[in-house]
DNA sequence: GGGAGTCAGGTTTTT
DNA sequence: CCTGACTCCC
């Protein structure tokens, strides 16, 4: 233990060593918070407190899993397992799977996702007969969603006319009723949502005393990690749980506070030290992680915020180079800048694919990077986004599991009753959820008793649903013997989903295919994982739960040696040696949504300080002048995030083609004003954004179905001849009118239809047509 | 009831 | 551009 301890520096050390009572630590961007964390609760145990004893909440399930295996280390693996860590979601899931039936509640609930949820508040509207316009299911859902994390339970709601009549003003009168029938419904259906987690958590500690206390005494140690982000339910949990012995030990930067969108709320952290006594407060200041340049480069960002906390990050690092600002045309040519830039990098200074990320504001921008490192060959992997556990087709075999493990699962029976097709139709679904409705009951349990139920549904149907609950109860039958691989897979196989995705030949069903089977495998890895621990055949829940509570971050499978990709969100408390943070325009990043006030200006700024501190030795910030928007060219001013950065910390770097192609930019760029103050919009002319826009084609070339190669011939200049006979080898280098120079790599086809690919300094690597293209051989 | 074809509408960010 | 909701015909 002494020799980890030896490895803190003075403020670090300070609050490791301080075992009891309450304490918050701010901890700058890179200060080192997970390492005091980690020694923390090994010095914890290592002072003989019981590792049963502690919990630790994090904000994501990886960042769990990596400080239990550094626990492990230094306490040893049998300690360690014992230890509570994970999200406050998947804890308390877990605490709600014993003490749930305090609340009526079976022990085996589903976990509702956003989908999930979404789709049974569109329903609700629509069996209310609403107005879908008025009420739009998004909107719906995240105000129910903010009500939950602020502990305003339905009973609550009816009771406060300020929030109904807040209600009434935004023309949604009906939202009390939207949400009672909501919670009604999950709660008939044994299932609970994200927000239900906490807020039933709450419930439950708020109502049973006892089991309050248990909990208290249970957990004498309490650590949360990103503390700035927790809600007003997370707070109360806490707050709750560590009332007893007051040993709680909150971590957080309000700077990287991001997620108010969610309801954290950023007081939470600024007021600590008010809801304990004697609180001590430490602060990490040092930045281990990055140079200089980048921690000059965002203080002088978050510089600009007024609501914050007064905390010096500073660093003993090298100065590094510094921030590299680069302009673009479009999307597409960021992209290529990107992925240029890496390979170039990687060349150079042997560097691996992992050292580099590319963080965005918005999903949806990872197209064009993909696309760029695709070309180049470089391995990737995308975090978030669509998970692999929300395609479709994973989500309709999960659907099955949730039906065989809680029948009264709603969302998973409406989602698989007919499917695979089996002749049961919206009417007669939509006569059973109103006799479900009206009964009290549940549709399955209506099911298994369709003749005496009184509805119009005729003989045939009913027939067709009769064997449906013969099927859904064989797989029952199954599950009290079989684990859940093996059941799974017999799932997949007599249910007839495999038959419907091997129906299309399609490239994306054989996709699918593999989507399935490699869900598969992960549950035969969990099931194998979970043997070693218990010898139980119960696994079943304990994976679907998993699975509702994963992030896309949490399983790191495949080559480790990849670029990562990932919005900034889901960056945070992550880091990369170079970081590329693209995107950085005006309604892009800060957000169009999120220039309405202030205080989410104030989180837009946070956000840029968490993507510009996971760098640790260089920062790239690139924009583009125009981006493809719905696949629309649209126009592009750079951000403002860029001019609030301290010039000295800045590179500022127009690549050398474009300043050829277009002569205005290079005047602006070197001309007296200074750099980023310009607003470059203007100085493209139109005439050349059109030719961009054709350029975006060749992204498309290689990696897409044969009927787009047609497109791709538009994109090669063909207005006059080729300009040069066949004498073009490998090796040699060539310049391009649109591209500028670059390097022949290899030469394809006869006749006219001789290919040569070329790798552009400019656009990079693209194989063209030498009937067509104007090239001309270069020393 | 099912399937193919059409059309509007949607992008912040996530447990 | 893509997705899902809707419509129309078998």
């Amino acid at each position: 233990m002494e020799k980890y301890l030896s490895q803190l520096n003075e403020a670090q050390y300070a609050p490791t060593v301080q075992k009891d009572g309450p304490m918050i630590i701010i901890a700058g961007a890179g200060s080192g918070k997970t390492r005091v964390l980690t020694y923390r609760i090994a010095y914890l145990m290592n002072q003989g407190v019981d590792s049963f004893n502690i919990l630790a909440l994090t904000f994501t399930n990886k960042a769990a899993k990596e400080m239990k295996g550094r626990i492990a280390e230094i306490v040893g693996a049998s300690e360690a397992k014992n230890l509570w860590m994970g999200t406050f979601h998947s804890v308390f899931a877990k605490i709600l799977r014993f003490e749930g039936h305090h609340l009526g509640y079976p022990s085996n609930f589903t976990i509702y996702d956003t989908q999930d949820s979404q789709k049974l508040m569109g329903s609700i509207i629509r069996e209310m007969g609403l107005d879908k316009d008025l009420y739009k299911t998004k909107q719906v859902y995240s105000r129910i969603s903010s009500y939950k994390n602020s502990l305003i339970t339905v009973k609550a709601y009816f009771s406060n006319p300020e929030l109904m009549e807040a209600d009434v003003m935004a023309r949604r009168p009906k939202m009390g009723e939207i949400y009672k029938t909501y919670v009604d419904r999950c709660f008939k259906a044994g299932a609970m949502d994200f927000d239900d987690l906490l807020l039933r958590t709450n419930e439950l500690l708020t109502r049973f005393p006892q089991v309050l206390a248990q909990y208290q005494d249970k957990f004498r140690y309490i650590l949360v990690d990103e503390y700035q982000d927790t809600n007003h339910s997370q707070y109360l949990i806490v707050r709750a749980l560590a009332d007893r012995f007051q040993n709680i030990c909150v971590v957080g930067d309000d700077a990287q506070s991001i997620y108010a969108f969610r309801g954290a709320n950023i007081s939470n952290i600024l007021n600590f030290q008010k809801d304990y006594d004697d609180v001590k407060m430490y602060r990490l200041e040092q930045n281990y992680r990055s140079t200089k340049n980048i921690v000059g480069a965002a203080n002088s960002v978050i510089e600009h915020n007024q609501t914050k906390l007064e905390k010096v990050v500073w660093t003993a690092n090298d100065e590094g180079p510094k921030v590299q600002v680069h302009r673009s045309l479009t999307d597409g040519d960021e992209g290529r800048f990107v992925a240029s830039t890496i390979w170039e990098t990687k060349m150079n200074d042997h560097v691996p694919n992992s050292d580099f990320a590319i963080l965005y504001r918005t999903n949806s921008q990872s197209r064009a990077m993909e696309d760029a490192l695709r070309k180049r060959d470089i391995p990737y992997r995308i975090y978030g986004g669509t998970s692999f556990y929300q395609r479709k087709e994973i989500k309709d075999v999960i659907a099955y599991l949730r039906l065989i493990l809680n029948s009264s699962d709603e969302e998973a029976l409406k989602r698989v009753i007919n499917y695979p097709a089996r002749g049961i139709g919206q009417t007669t679904i939509d006569r059973l959820i109103v006799a479900a409705n009206s009964s009290g009951k549940t549709i399955y349990s209506l099911l298994k008793d369709i003749d005496s139920v009184d509805i119009n549904i005729n003989n045939g149907t009913k027939n067709k649903l009769k064997d449906f609950v013969t099927l859904i109860e064989s797989y029952q039958v199954m599950n009290q013997t079989a684990n859940a691989f093996d059941l799974a897979e017999h799932v997949t196989k007599t249910s007839g989903l495999i038959k419907e995705f091997n129906k299309d030949g399609t490239p994306e069903g054989i996709l699918r295919l593999e989507n399935v089977e490699e869900l598969l495998n992960g549950i035969k890895d969990f099931v194998e994982g979970q043997l070693e621990i218990a010898d139980s055949n119960d696994n079943l829940a304990e994976f679907l739960e998993d699975v509702a509570l994963a992030t896309d971050l949490d399983g790191d499978k495949g080559d480790p040696d990849h670029v990562a990709l990932m919005t900034i969100h889901s960056s945070k408390g992550l880091e990369f040696s170079h970081v590329f943070v693209v995107g950085l325009e005006e309604d892009l990043f800060p957000s169009a949504m999120s220039m309405n006030t202030r205080s989410e200006l104030e989180e837009e700024r946070r956000l840029f300080y968490v993507a510009l501190t996971r760098a640790e030795k260089k920062a790239y910030l690139t924009y583009a002048l125009s981006r493809y928007r719905w696949g629309k060219l649209v126009d592009s001013e750079p951000s403002r995030f860029i001019e609030e950065i301290d010039d000295q910390f800045l590179d500022i770097i127009t690549p050398i083609e474009e300043r050829r192609i277009n002569p205005m930019l290079s005047a602006d760029i070197f001309g007296d004003t200074p750099p980023n103050k310009i607003r470059f919009k203007k100085a493209v002319q139109p005439k050349l954004q059109k030719k961009v826009a054709k350029k975006k084609e060749p992204v498309n070339f290689e990696i897409s179905a044969p009927k787009k190669l047609k497109k791709a011939s538009e994109v090669i200049p063909h207005e006059d001849a080729n300009s040069f006979g066949g004498e073009l080898a490998e090796g040699n280098r060539v310049k391009h009118l649109k591209f500028g120079r670059g390097e022949v790599l290899k030469i394809e086809g006869k006749g006219s239809d001789v290919k040569a690919e070329i790798d552009f300094e400019f656009g990079g690597k693209k194989k063209l047509l030498l009937r067509f293209a104007k090239l001309q051989l270069i020393g």
